[in-house]
DNA sequence: TAGTGGTCTAGACCACTAT
DNA sequence: TAGTGGTCTAGACCACTAG
């Protein structure tokens, strides 16, 4: 809708019309007043359904709402499923300052598991990344992370970021779909070393499989500390 | 944009064609042609305007894809986040037959964490229902739910259903959005009694609340075997 | 009664795609 | 070159809301 079909410097009308509405109503309180339609026709000498074009792209948007006979009006806004996020962020939430320590970045072939789960073929070169993942100085998860290396050219070479998914987010391949299994578990002998806690004691396993677009940017295996961590998940819309 | 502003007998032009087209598309791989807008002004005898009406309705709700120069088309479904689903259906997607023993179901007051999450004020009456559910015969979670008995009047008198959503369903209370929360931790003496486990073994604890619309219509805690159950959740969407 | 959004017309020119 | 979707015009009548 928004792609430039028109390549010169002028602006699209209903394009002028929507972002000058848009800058209008962002910040006004919900139940606010929009513009009339007619009002708009005047002030930007344009035909009605330029308007209604503008107008139906923030109707859809969700940012405004109309009521036949009475207006145009600022909707209240809609909740949202939640975003997916990777661990810093998600420690940055609960006002935790998310580091890791590297324990294993190799380049391997990818077994039959990780392969099916990236798409891609048994032997195909995969990024594989174990970390200890601390929370304000405590250890909360030991992730391992299993990335198709050819989304991510030089990513091991070029030093490893904090964060993964700013990384994806540089790169253009934000995920935007998430299929991710939790369970609940005990800790084996390794797992508890890392973690600190006893063997066999309780943790949380969260699995995820991360897309941006038709891409599989992402599979990881994670496991947390569950006296530490709580899994908190939105779902629906309105 | 459905509702009737026109009480005669007649059909919208503009939704006339939008189902017409509807009819054509549904079942069609992605990626089908669907009529042009200028084939359909002549089929119908009605303005372009009003074709795209119809149009722009189908590529909203995800169902074409118009591609400039080219057609419009039938889109790739979108994919769509976890749908929100109790009990009962959670086990029919895993192939089980969920079955569940009343262990308690009585009205209380409201105390301060429940009426507060129910949006109700501490002592306000709420439905407290207490199950064992199973899975293929086999014990599989402790529930507790607590329901705002406003919103179900006549529920504990009338027969407890199998399926708390489905009696959600049949008062037009189906959940649009719900927040929940899910831990790992050790089961207590009287959860590992019900759970038949051993006091102390991992146990996946799920809590929910759940919302229509603006309404809060369900709060629980459930634990769960983690032997027997995974957690699935689809986030984000196309 | 005046104003609002909802529907609808009968055209027009544009940029882009495919042949 | 023919066909497609994208943009845009200058009106019209309707049902509904509010003063």
């Amino acid at each position: 809708m928004d792609k430039l079909l028109v390549p010169d410097g002028r602006t699209l009308k209903h394009v002028q019309v929507r972002e000058y509405v848009r800058s209008l109503v962002t910040g006004s309180a919900p139940g606010s007043p929009a513009p009339s339609e007619r009002e708009l026709v005047h002030q930007f000498g344009v035909a009605r359904m330029t308007v209604r074009q503008a107008m139906d792209a923030l109707v859809v948007e969700g940012l405004l709402e109309r009521i036949p006979g009475r207006g145009t009006f600022v909707a209240r806004p809609r909740r949202a499923a939640s975003r997916i996020v990777g661990f810093t962020e998600e420690m940055a939430r609960r006002g935790l300052l998310a580091e890791s320590v590297t324990l294993l970045a190799r380049r391997e072939q990818a077994g039959p598991g990780v392969a099916r789960a990236l798409n891609l073929t048994e032997g195909d070169a995969v990024i594989h990344w174990r970390r200890l993942r601390r929370a304000d100085g405590q250890p909360m998860c030991l992730e391992d992370a299993y990335l198709n290396e050819v989304l991510l050219p030089g990513f091991l070479q070029s030093g490893m970021p904090t964060s993964l998914y700013d990384a994806f987010e540089a790169r253009g391949l934000r995920p935007t779909w998430a299929e991710d299994s939790i369970s609940a578990d005990q800790a084996s002998a390794e797992e508890a070393q890392h973690l600190e806690v006893e063997t066999g004691g309780p943790v949380l396993r969260h699995s995820r499989r991360a897309l941006s677009g038709e891409k599989v940017v992402e599979v990881s295996r994670s496991v947390y500390r569950s006296d530490r961590f709580t899994l908190w998940v939105q779902l629906g819309s309105d």
